[in-house]
RNA sequence: GGGCGCAUAGCUCAGCCGGUUAGAGCGCUACGCUCACAUCGUAGAGGUCAGAGGUUCAAGUCCUCUUGCGCCCACCA
């Protein structure tokens, strides 16, 4: 019922300036109700799929959304036009830290925290949270126009996810590639959770680089130190070693010796590892494996601090870790003065006791990298902890098959080789959090068996991780009632869940399949177990997907991983196809952030200017994978060209139809010149756009239909048509308001994935009377006709050409708009050129102010006294045409002589040009014969050209008329 | 330390496979509220395509280097 409406269908309500708002609110939801969203089971064609990158439930829709969701709405309302079962899956993403910051902060002004709350009642307020405003960032995508299928909306969280992120999980871990480990990991003290490599955002910050001298025991001087260098002093509390190079001449002997570390009580062993750079600051490295990636390996390496997954009785020395995880010194093993101090507190007070021990050498100014929380921006503190990893190397390889294979295109290919070196570069995923929003990871422990203490040192058997008293499974079966007895100890005593989450990609990375392949209401666990995923109906029909639009800034975080999903669970990879669009911009290069306050909000627009705007302006900026600076004014680009539009279509609905339809005939014989040109053109742009779609070049097909549509329709044609309809001959009044219907029609068609509103409202006014409900939605895309009227185009440029001289002859002399001139068009008869004039005679006169015309046709011809000139040059199928212009007391000789030595200064250069090619034998012998026919064609021309004006200019040194009149 | 991108008109950007006269939008100038549109029309001005070298008959387009800007990756204590 989409154009039922009265106020907005009938013509004679159209206003001249397009108001978007009603409009827009009014489509949307008849699409949505008409479930034109969902693909269609009896479509022609095969299924094209993409599947949205869930934005999070706690976001709002900014300008990067806003970018990514209209290419994907581009496409698959093309693909729809196209025949195509479209489906584009709509859903959110939990957002684990991200979700869980917001509503802490919530809580935060009650005065409560999570601990308060305690888990189960704080994760029950996050899913309240989520209902309740969890639901905005869809609403916004509506708004913008996104043609998904609401009724497949997908939560990360949801019931089938949460099933297929457990089954997964275990997948992986049966397959051996999931193991706790006791390691080194990014630590965001404020969030107070494990974060994956990628979830650390490398920042240069301005900070020291203090040394310090470590007294060595029992040297041969009482004053020998070994001075070490660190930017992170507050950490030497946690040394257990210095390390030099084995080479390094300057410590030779020293290796083996023990070093008193500072306000310590502790000696430290001086040993040697490669690692160390001997050329940086005194090539002496303190040690801290609890608080150091670097350090970590040196110690695993050579002290053996941390046999990996032996049990803790072997360990000979401990790491110490000198503080908690909020970032505050540790109790144990700190010495009293520090304990409880902030770190960067701690740090100071450490550099001023050292400073008071005389222990201090100097301190230096140093920028370094520093990592950072991408989700708060704290300063990471790697800190050492239990905690859960994928193991990437075998999943990596099929990734990198998937590009090997040809099975998986980046466009812009370079991505490829981001995506490679990564790959080829991985490490292993640490995919456990300690947060409480997000699937809980499905582990459990026997009481009895397993202590904390010992996990993330257990051992491998069976090519699988174990430790004692583990258990994997799903949580029907644990919490069935009849929990399985402890592999350890055989007993069937409490079993407690692991507390940990699991990264939140950890979710995301199954998208593309868990979205589809979650058979609705399946229950049984332990059938899921062995084969999952189901093949779904919607599995089978859409996966894999045809592409997926994303920004390169998740290529590690979500594609990668997306891809070695899709390989390893599937055996498919997810996508075909991977576009990746720029980055979104300000105008002076900098990225829009809240923060900085340059906020371009894309609501905002759409209010102001509406979703056909904001999309369209979109487009025409997304060149192949290319940032996007964008500034207020760029959105009235879109904005002016929905007005002209409107205005267009408001021209040819609004006024009456002449009586009587003619359909023109095979070929379009029967149609005027403009007709056919017009549709001609009509003929390249669909082509054109189709082409560039299919080959993701949004701004190309964004161009062609702005040209096509602003200039050459509503620029030339219906400025032609204007008189066409005012015909005596009812035919061709007909015939023009035949094409002009069908003209725009197409028109609308092609536009329709740009900017879905207008052309959806348009698009109806016209066909409300025969068929009321029809959308543009699921109009065919428009295919090229067979037939192009080359002819008629060379004809009709012409024409365009002889109106655009009168008009800049009239420009030039100042003729006023109301004044006719006459025109003289001298021609040399070739063919049937003579008769080609005369059709359009009340074209010319209306479009170029021409009130008589007189063709001649003649080899030459004298120039009329006190006239104005111009030559047009002879084109393959046109020869050339001469131009008089008489204007009597409006000629000025100077203003003559000048423009005609400017043109004839651009002719000359061109005609150098050409001849110095021409002269070169290298360019005879070795270009092809079509291009040296061509030049030789057109320097020919040119010449005929520069005669002409030269003639001109010598009729006027004898033209008593041109003098100057004052 | 590696890698990538960008440098074209005053501004923001197009320009696929190298081949006539390098395009658009905005801005600017002149004129015009002509019955679709002033969110408009007509005409126009404005470019040594960052610099240097090379490949080629031919380079904005391909190669190398340089400069400037931006981004990504990396265990620079």
């Amino acid at each position: 019922m989409i154009g039922s409406d009265p106020t907005g269908s009938d013509p004679k309500s159209f206003s001249s300036v397009y108001s978007p708002s009603e409009i827009e609110a009014r489509l949307y939801a008849a699409w949505e109700s008409g479930g034109f969203f969902k693909p269609d089971p009896n479509a022609p064609r095969g299924p094209f799929t993409i599947v949205i990158p869930p934005p999070n439930v706690t976001g709002i829709l900014h300008m990067g959304h806003a970018l990514n969701n209209t290419l994907q709405d581009v496409l698959i309302r093309f693909k729809r036009m196209q025949g195509h079962a479209a489906l584009w899956v709509p859903g959110t993403d939990h957002a684990g830290i991200a979700t869980q910051n917001v509503v802490e902060r919530e809580l935060a002004k009650e005065g409560l925290t999570r601990q308060q709350l305690g888990r189960d009642q704080f994760v029950k307020r996050v899913w309240a949270w989520k209902e309740q405003y969890g639901s905005t960032i869809v609403q916004q995508l509506r708004r913008l126009g996104a043609s998904c299928d609401w009724s497949r909306q997908r939560f990360t969280m949801d019931e089938g996810l949460s099933r297929a992120v457990e089954a997964c999980f275990i997948q992986l871990y049966e397959a051996g590639l999931i193991y706790r480990g006791y390691y080194l990991v990014n630590w965001c003290p404020r969030c107070q959770t494990a974060l994956s490599d990628e979830e650390v955002i490398h920042e240069e910050v301005k900070g020291h680089l203090w040394h310090i001298r470590y007294p060595i025991q029992g040297g041969q001087t009482p004053s020998a130190f070994v001075v070490v260098a660190t930017t992170r002093p507050e950490t030497m509390l946690g040394d257990v070693a210095v390390a030099v190079h084995p080479e390094d001449e300057r410590y030779r002997g020293q290796v083996g010796r023990f070093v008193q570390l500072p306000l310590c009580d502790r000696n430290i062993p001086i040993i040697s590892d490669e690692a160390v750079d001997p050329k940086f600051g005194t090539g002496a490295v303190k040690i801290t494996p609890a608080h150091d990636p670097v350090d970590f390996e040196i110690g695993r390496r050579h002290l053996e601090l941390i046999p990996s997954n032996a049990p803790r009785k072997d360990w000979t020395v401990i790491p110490i870790k000198v503080m908690n995880p909020d970032g505050t010194m540790a109790r144990a093993n700190v010495p009293p003065a520090y304990q409880g101090l902030d770190r960067f507190e701690c740090r100071k007070k450490v550099v001023a006791d050292l400073d008071a021990q005389e222990l201090l050498v100097k301190t230096e100014d140093y920028t370094h990298s520093v990592g950072h929380c991408y989700r708060c921006r704290t300063i990471i503190e790697p800190t050492l902890s239990p905690q859960w990893f994928v193991k990437m190397k075998p999943l990596a390889e099929l990734g990198i098959e998937a590009v090997q294979k040809d099975q998986l295109r980046f466009i812009p290919e370079r991505w490829t080789k981001v995506y490679l070196d990564w790959l080829n570069n991985i490490r292993d995923w640490c995919i456990s959090r300690q947060i409480w929003w997000g699937h809980r990871i499905p582990i459990w422990y026997c009481s009895g068996c397993n202590r904390p203490e010992i996990q993330g040192h257990g051992r491998w058997e069976n090519g699988r991780y174990v430790e004692p008293g583990m258990i994997v499974g799903h949580r029907e079966e644990i919490k069935s009632g009849n929990p399985p007895p402890c592999p350890t100890c055989g007993k069937k005593v409490s079993l407690l869940q692991d507390p940990d989450v699991l990264d939140t990609w950890f979710s995301s990375w199954l998208w593309p399949f868990s979205t589809l392949g979650w058979p609705e209401g399946r229950g049984e666990a332990s059938s899921s177990r062995s084969h999952w995923p189901e093949e779904t109906p919607d599995l089978k029909r859409f996966y894999p997907t045809s592409v997926l639009v994303t920004g390169q800034d998740i290529i590690f975080f979500w594609v990668a991983r997306m891809v070695m999903a899709g390989k390893f669970f599937l055996k498919r990879i997810p996508f075909k196809d991977v576009y990746i669009h720029g980055i979104i911009r300000v105008e002076g290069g900098k990225k829009m952030s809240k923060s900085l306050g340059n906020i371009i909000d894309p609501l905002e627009v759409i209010d102001r200017m509406g979703a056909d705007a904001l999309r369209f302006s979109i487009a025409h900026m997304a060149s192949e994978g290319q940032d996007l600076y964008l500034s207020e004014g760029k959105f009235l680009l879109g904005r002016n060209f929905a007005n002209k539009l409107w205005n267009a279509a408001r021209l040819i609905l609004g006024t009456q139809l002449v009586p009587g339809t003619a359909v023109p005939g095979t070929n379009k014989v029967d149609l005027t010149l403009p007709d056919r040109w017009i549709l001609t053109r009509l003929q390249e742009v669909t082509r054109g756009v189709t082409e560039s779609l299919e080959g993701y070049r949004f701004s190309e097909a964004a161009r062609q239909l702005y040209q096509f549509l602003w200039h050459d329709f509503c620029d030339w044609y219906l400025e032609i048509a204007k008189l066409q309809r005012e015909e005596k001959d009812g035919a061709v009044a007909q015939t023009t308001d035949w094409v002009l219907r069908e003209a725009l029609e197409r028109s609308l068609r092609l536009l329709h994935p740009f900017m879905p509103f207008i052309t959806e409202e348009l698009w109806h006014q016209m066909r409300a009377a025969e068929s009321p409900k029809a959308t543009i939605m699921k109009a065919p895309w428009p295919e090229p006709e067979s037939w192009i009227d080359s002819e008629g185009l060379v004809v009709f440029e012409r024409l365009q050409e002889l109106i655009t001289e009168v008009r800049n002859i009239r420009a030039t002399f100042g003729v006023a708009p109301k004044d006719k001139v006459s025109l003289t068009v001298r021609l040399a008869g070739v063919g049937r050129e003579k008769e080609i004039l005369a059709p359009y005679e009340r074209i010319i006169q209306r479009l170029a102010g021409v009130d008589r015309l007189e063709t001649v046709v003649a080899p030459t011809v004298n120039r009329p006294s006190a006239s104005a000139v111009s030559h047009l040059p002879a084109r393959p199928g046109m020869s050339a045409w001469d131009l008089m212009v008489p204007l009597g007391g409006l000629v000025d000789l100077d203003l003559e002589r000048r423009r005609i030595e400017k043109e004839m200064e651009g002719l000359e250069a061109r005609v150098k040009s050409k001849r110095s090619r021409l002269a070169d034998p290298g360019f005879r012998g070795k270009a092809p014969a079509d291009v040296v026919a061509d030049e030789e064609e057109s320097l020919r021309e040119l010449e005929a050209q520069v005669a002409k004006w030269t003639e001109s200019l010598k009729q006027m040194g004898s033209d008593p008329a041109g003098s100057d009149p004052s």
